[in-house]
RNA sequence: GGGCCCGUAGUCGAGCCAGGACCAAGACGUGGGCCUUCGGAGCCCAAAAUCGUGGGUUCGAAUCCCACCGGGCCCGCCA
């Protein structure tokens, strides 16, 4: 029983969808009556997965592989196959959106799409979709939550960072327009030991209010104090070295670490003159600076008053400077999570109670260690993690022998947390903390959250080296967040002025500014997470092909086109769009939808980076080419309008997902 | 020592998960053109790739499997 696809109507939120699911009905329906006319007991055959992108444009728009597995079972020859195949779909379907079926050596069948048929859906599917065409909701909508950027309080964000930022929130701005309901946190760990150092410099100081950018200023306290503290915790260490007739090797490794860090506080020195010789006094006056720190520690674990109000001061400060930053780069925050409100109100103390119950743990130097290896082999964990047979799993120290908690122990809290607001948690973290992220996985296992270890996506950020080498927060080889923006914007105002010195100058900053945040996000965003990427200056300041400003440049084309028009007229039909370039263009529009939703539900931004490139290329060639404003053929010109709209429609909605802003102008 | 990830033109980088017309998209750079009737941040053409190496599976491998090589990262009472 063959199926008329030509009664089928189109999707019109999927143009191509709506091809590609009359091919496949087509192929079924030849395949069908295959299978009655051979007499041969044929298998169900996955007819979806043979229908692939042809390699060029003259073997149609779809082409399926299925006769070379049919040619297989029949022992006929696969073009054999495919002629008949194709015959039999010619004679029984009726067609739509095909426009023909060809049997092509050495046995594809080809689909050709009615591109005539296919143009009237796309842009009327666009026109009445408007900013909504594409975005394809999932069908099974979760409550999902992305935790990204998580950067410690302590210094500004650094453009690694960034990386994991950008993507972080591009990916719940995907998630989000496919229908998913999406929360993004930011975990501030403000109970580990560098913002001790941090608090505890800036309480020396008499917290003074911060005369710049505050996550710059305190950042500045922090590396000055951190340096000082182990100048002097490392003297210590040389003399009781020295005292106790130590190896010569742990004399020579001390020394040298010692030197290393004397450089770094000349450095320090030399920069921050004021702050280093205040705090250099105030920090030898302190018989045990070490110890102070640590006592910070306990104290704000237990919730000390005074303690906790004084590093929720310091780190707020800090957390302001850092909503500034992102706030530029379009980065917003839902949540922000403290993480020593999980240890006050006894999360983590109940999670590390429960992991003691199931058996796993052993102590060991008065300290509570998890035996991952162990439950890893009594859950069967390895093919569910994905791991090979003799990957070895160390423990994990859950409790210090002073009673207090690691990061690890409190991220296994905050992350049963999450699942109490979520279904499905995302977390944007480099690539470094994969054995992390597994052992945090491995204890949802044993305390028996088997479907949260299961909704529990780790989502890796390849490392990030600066023009080659690697950064360094100690040597201050590194590059802030802000820095980069501010040289972008830079550059950019210097093209904009360039190029357009009509435009009002106030205007002009505003609109480098668009232009500057956008060739950032994109030159992040357009190489795939996991990968390590190498941050060149001379690519996100490239505003050529393959850049943010090439994307808006199509945009501002079509600005200017229809700036010029003032008027615009709906066409009547829309059946005079025949030029190559612009079934090219058409053809681009009609694979949004598809391309959208695979890059959400594969969690992946930069197919649509590359989408986005694709159909500026798209629309500079027919723009090159074609004649709109000043034709003479109104038919012609409004049907070319609409399809400019369209373009720009489309534009517009991939630029949003990634956080791209357009301008008019530029 | 054990493991995870990456390896595609001079450079950057899609395709790999779901093998098919791959003599491999696109970009930068290089060489040559278009000095612009809607803005040249553009368009057109050309040269440029042992798909890290070697085996295997298959009618068919950049794609799957194995081994090896190169690079990054992890294996803390740091985070």
């Amino acid at each position: 029983m063959a199926l008329a696809t030509g009664q089928m109507k189109p999707d019109h939120s999927n143009p191509f969808g709506s091809f590609r699911r009359e091919c496949e009905s087509a192929l079924n329906a030849g395949y069908l009556s295959l299978k009655k006319t051979s007499g041969l007991s044929l298998p169900n055959l996955d007819i979806v997965s043979t229908l692939e992108d042809p390699p060029n444009p003259t073997f149609g728009h779809l082409a399926s592989s299925l006769s070379f597995e049919l040619a297989k079972i029949q022992k006929r020859k696969p073009i054999e196959v495919a002629t008949t195949l194709a015959e039999t779909i010619r004679k029984l379907v009726k067609l739509d959106l095909i426009e023909s079926v060809e049997a092509t050596e050495p046995g594809y069948v080809n689909f050709r799409a009615n591109l005539a048929r296919l143009t009237e859906v796309t842009l009327k599917s666009v026109e009445r979709g408007g900013s909504e065409y594409g975005l394809l909701k999932t069908p099974t909508p979760e409550k999902t939550m992305v935790e990204h950027t998580s950067a410690n309080p302590a210094r500004p964000i650094h453009i690694g960072t960034a990386k994991n930022s950008i993507f972080g929130d591009t990916i719940a701005r995907l998630l989000s327009a496919r229908g998913h309901v999406v929360q993004t946190h930011f975990y501030i760990d403000d109970t580990g030991r560098q913002c001790a150092i941090m608090a505890y410099g800036y309480k020396l100081l008499n917290e003074p209010v911060p005369k710049e950018k505050p996550d710059h200023y305190i950042g500045k306290i922090y590396s000055v104090t951190a340096t000082l503290v182990e100048i002097e915790e490392l003297k210590n260490r040389l003399a009781l070295l020295k005292t106790t007739n130590a190896s010569d090797a742990d004399i020579v490794a001390t020394t040298k670490s010692l030197d290393e860090w004397v450089g770094i506080g000349a450095d320090l020195q030399s920069k921050y003159p004021a702050e280093f010789e205040q705090l250099s006094k105030l920090i030898s006056k302190d018989p045990d600076p070490e110890d102070s720190i640590s006592e910070v520690i306990r104290k704000y674990e237990k919730k000390d008053p005074e303690t906790s109000a004084s590093m929720r001061r310091v780190t707020r400060i800090v957390l302001s400077g850092f909503e500034q930053t992102l706030q530029r780069a379009r980065i917003h925050f839902d949540h922000w999570d403290w993480e020593s409100d999980l240890l006050w109100s006894g999360q983590v103390a109940q999670i590390v109670g429960q992991l003691k119950e199931s058996g796993f743990t052993f102590t060991k130097g008065g300290a509570l260690e998890l035996d991952v290896a162990k439950a890893v082999e009594k859950f069967g964990l390895r093919d569910k993690l994905g791991v090979s047979p003799t990957f070895e799993f160390p423990p994990l120290t859950l409790i210090r022998s002073d009673g207090t908690s690691l990061y690890p122990t409190r991220d296994i809290a905050y992350t049963l947390h999450k699942f109490r607001i979520a279904e499905r948690v995302i977390n944007v973290i480099g690539t470094e903390q994969s054995l992390a992220q597994f052992q945090v996985k491995v204890a949802f296992w044993i305390t028996g959250y088997r479907k949260e270890a299961e909704k529990f996506i780790y989502f890796p950020i390849g490392h990030l080296m600066l023009e080659g080498q690697r950064m360094s927060a100690r040597r201050g080889r590194y590059v802030t967040f802000d820095q980069v923006l501010d040289e972008t914007v830079l550059r950019a105002k210097s093209e904009v002025d360039r190029r357009s010195p009509s435009i009002p100058g106030e205007i002009r900053q505003r609109i480098a500014e668009r232009i500057a945040i956008s060739a950032v996000r994109y030159a992040i965003l357009s190489v795939e997470a996991i990968k390590s990427t190498n941050f060149v200056w001379d690519k996100v300041l490239n505003f050529e092909t393959n850049s943010a400003a090439f994307i808006n440049y199509a945009y501002t084309r079509s600005s200017g086109i229809l700036r010029k028009l003032g008027r615009i007229e709906q066409p009547k039909t829309l059946n005079l769009l025949k030029e190559p370039v612009e079934q090219a263009l058409v053809l681009e529009l009609s694979k949004f939808p598809e391309t959208f939703s695979k890059a959400a539900d594969d969690l992946n931004p930069t197919l649509l980076c590359l989408y986005a490139n694709l159909l500026a290329q798209r629309f500079h060639e027919f723009y090159e080419k074609s004649d709109i404003s000043h034709m003479s053929n109104p038919e012609l010109k409004w049907q070319r309008v609409a399809l400019v709209l369209a373009v720009r429609t489309v534009l517009k909605t991939v630029a949003g997902i990634l956080g791209l802003e357009l301008a008019e102008r530029m």
